[in-house]
DNA sequence: TCTTTACTGAAATGAACGTTTCAAAAATAA
DNA sequence: TTATTTTTGAAACGTTCATTTCAGTAAAGA
């Protein structure tokens, strides 16, 4: 029987992840991938088949890490404002955290890859849809629960949290003040009061 | 005497910016910029020294227009009011006349090159500045004129708008319907009053 | 006309690009 | 141990990269 896989793929694309996030899809290299995961040049073109393929892949496992915390906020939240509130916090803090500007991987590749790819265009329309319609039921709920108006739609509202999100992302490339950023988060959301 | 520059250098500016916009600055070429130019690559260099230097010419091109289109509506608009919806009018125009899906090219910029180069980064920071200094007085005089109220200070408020419309060229780079988009600068611009 | 300077064209620079190739090494199951 | 299959390592693929070079052409003031 054949000799297995024996990298760490979890850890190879954690480390591919931080270069494509520092330097972009056009400005990384697979050199850079090469030094970055320590892997042959060989065997990342084995496992993934091309940058592209392990861009792809990099993509999803940067997408799931974001998608897990935004989860435990959402179950753990006791309502819909708690809930926004909480996922604000998450962006906060990696903002916070990112030394060097690089931003968010999604969006970077939404401004440098979306009409330069069809396939990194699909990803990102379908991570997109997928956080619209989280927002919407965020907001639904909301409304439900009284706690937001109802001078939009939930589909409305979920697109202006959306827009605010990005906003908030990319402001924070050059903007890391804790208390800037907080009060930009509750100016964002009080429109839903 | 030497004989003189005989392109037209706003034309080439032009046809640089369109490509630097469509591929982004590590997706362009020299040859790309040839081709666009129809200038011959010893004369980009003659006149523009490098990639970042036509680079960085490009993006005061591109800022230019924009500072042209805004100033117009800061002098023709009656309130603090009427100036913000005008330079929501001017992003919605240029979102939905973006057939290619190209996006903002400071905002591209922004994302793909902050953390890449110091004078592309200078650049941006600069354009910040201005921005967030244009939209401070706007605010201050709508609260002047009671149209806005004073729940945040005129920076406050400025870093809100600019947030606001980051978001909004970043939405609009994949969502080019109309009425979604004039909604969603209402929906922005409300918290103010 | 002559000198000065700039644009033009084409070729060449060396380095870096993404990808392929292939023999050798390694690991599993029989 | 042996057969099977994959990962390695290193070199090479042809292409493209940004930039330079340089001889030739063009235009304007002296």
């Amino acid at each position: 029987m054949p000799k297995v896989e024996t990298f760490n793929r979890q850890q190879v694309l954690h480390n591919a992840t931080e270069v494509f996030h520092k330097k972009g899809y056009n400005g990384t290299s697979m050199q850079d991938l090469v030094d970055a995961t320590s892997l042959n040049r060989s065997s990342i073109y084995n496992s993934f088949g091309s940058k592209l393929g392990i861009f792809m892949d990099v993509l999803s496992y940067y997408h799931a890490t974001y998608k897990r915390q935004i989860g435990k906020k959402v179950v753990s939240s006791h309502n819909a404002s708690d809930t926004l509130n909480g996922i604000f916090d998450i962006y906060i803090n990696d903002i916070l955290n990112d030394n060097d500007e690089k931003g968010c991987l999604i969006l970077n590749s939404k401004s440098e890859m979306t009409n330069q790819d069809l396939t990194i265009k699909a990803f990102i329309e379908e991570n997109q849809e997928q956080t619209l319609a989280l927002l919407e039921d965020i907001v639904y709920n909301g409304q439900m629960e009284k706690i937001f108006n109802k001078n939009q739609t939930p589909a409305q509202y979920a697109l202006y949290l959306f827009t605010g999100i990005q906003g908030f992302r990319m402001t924070g490339i050059l903007n890391k003040n804790q208390d800037d950023l907080k009060n930009l988060a509750q100016t964002i959301i009080k429109v839903l009061y």
